[in-house]
DNA sequence: AGCGATGTTCGCCG
DNA sequence: TCGGCGAACATCGC
């Protein structure tokens, strides 16, 4: 479930309960979850250490420690982060287990193994290096930047919101959404918008993003609790449009399905 | 039984 | 150089 609005989620799960707590023991119970480090490494490192920091930078968590350096966590697409009582069973697929000081475990989970968990001295080299770009939310992204960053561009609208070098935080999910709140087709051309439309692709972006935060996102009754007018819950076979009853559409971008709402977001007679 | 899945990366092509 | 595509990664659920 991992886009910025579950990630942002694990960052306050840990903010809440794994602050200023001591690391009693650090299991790497899969170590091709490690990213660049050995699993014996990793456990020395951490192992007696306690947390005290957590920053997200779109899909990317980092967690200081108080040995100086930065736990990074990425969930691919199919991960999880999960505080456990001790004694209960942690999930299953959990690939790294860390065992609190006085009770309590994180565990990081992750299914299909395609998220990475790893260590770095330097939190901003590290997003430096993966070339990630502003954070979605980020709140020196105001509208003017966000337009300025994305105009002109030739590329379709939701492969530019994907792109995690120009905006980090964004994926499949969350920019049908952002592309149906603003009415635009998934190939739109950027260059072909002008820029009041732009600033209602922000708008919808920044909107999408803080009301999914706000709702839970990735929790149980996530969708049921979005408001009336959002895609989200509709975007499955049989879906059909929340604002015109139209049956939805789905298009493969780059091995994605995107969905819309070919009413509401009509292509452009140059996207077909 | 086969296909698709909330991500990233890399090589290829126009 | 840019932008898009498809495969690969690994695993499970429908």
């Amino acid at each position: 479930m991992p886009e910025l609005p579950d990630v942002e989620r694990y960052r306050r799960l840990l903010e809440t309960g794994g602050m200023h707590r001591k690391i009693a023991k650090v299991s790497v119970i899969n170590a091709r979850i490690l990213d660049s480090v050995a699993p014996k490494k990793f456990e020395t490192a951490l192992t007696g250490a306690a947390l005290l920091e957590t920053r997200r930078r779109g899909k990317h968590l980092l967690v200081r420690h108080d040995r100086g350096g930065w736990i990074t966590m990425h969930f691919g697409m199919s991960g999880d982060l999960v505080l456990a009582a001790t004694g209960e069973e942690p999930p299953p697929y959990t690939r790294i287990r860390f065992d609190f000081e006085g009770g309590g475990l994180l565990a990081y989970v992750s299914r299909r193994m395609l998220g990475r968990v790893g260590l770095t001295d330097d939190a901003e080299a590290f997003c430096r290096d993966r070339d990630l770009g502003i954070d979605a939310l980020d709140p020196s992204l105001d509208r003017r930047t966000f337009i300025a960053l994305v105009a002109g561009s030739r590329r379709g609208a939701k492969a530019a919101l994907m792109d995690q070098g120009v905006i980090a935080g964004i994926g499949n999910i969350y920019s049908d959404e952002i592309l149906f709140q603003t009415r635009l087709h998934p190939k739109a051309r950027l260059e072909a918008l002008d820029e009041v439309t732009l600033g209602r692709l922000y708008d919808a972006m920044r909107r999408v993003l803080e009301v999914a935060i706000e709702r839970g996102a990735g929790s149980e009754e996530f969708l049921d609790r979005l408001p009336r007018g959002y895609l989200l819950p509709h975007r499955k076979k049989t879906g059909k449009c929340p604002r015109c009853g139209a049956p939805l559409a789905t298009l493969k971008l780059g091995s994605r399905t995107s969905w819309f709402c070919p009413h509401c977001q009509p292509a452009s007679r140059r996207e077909n």
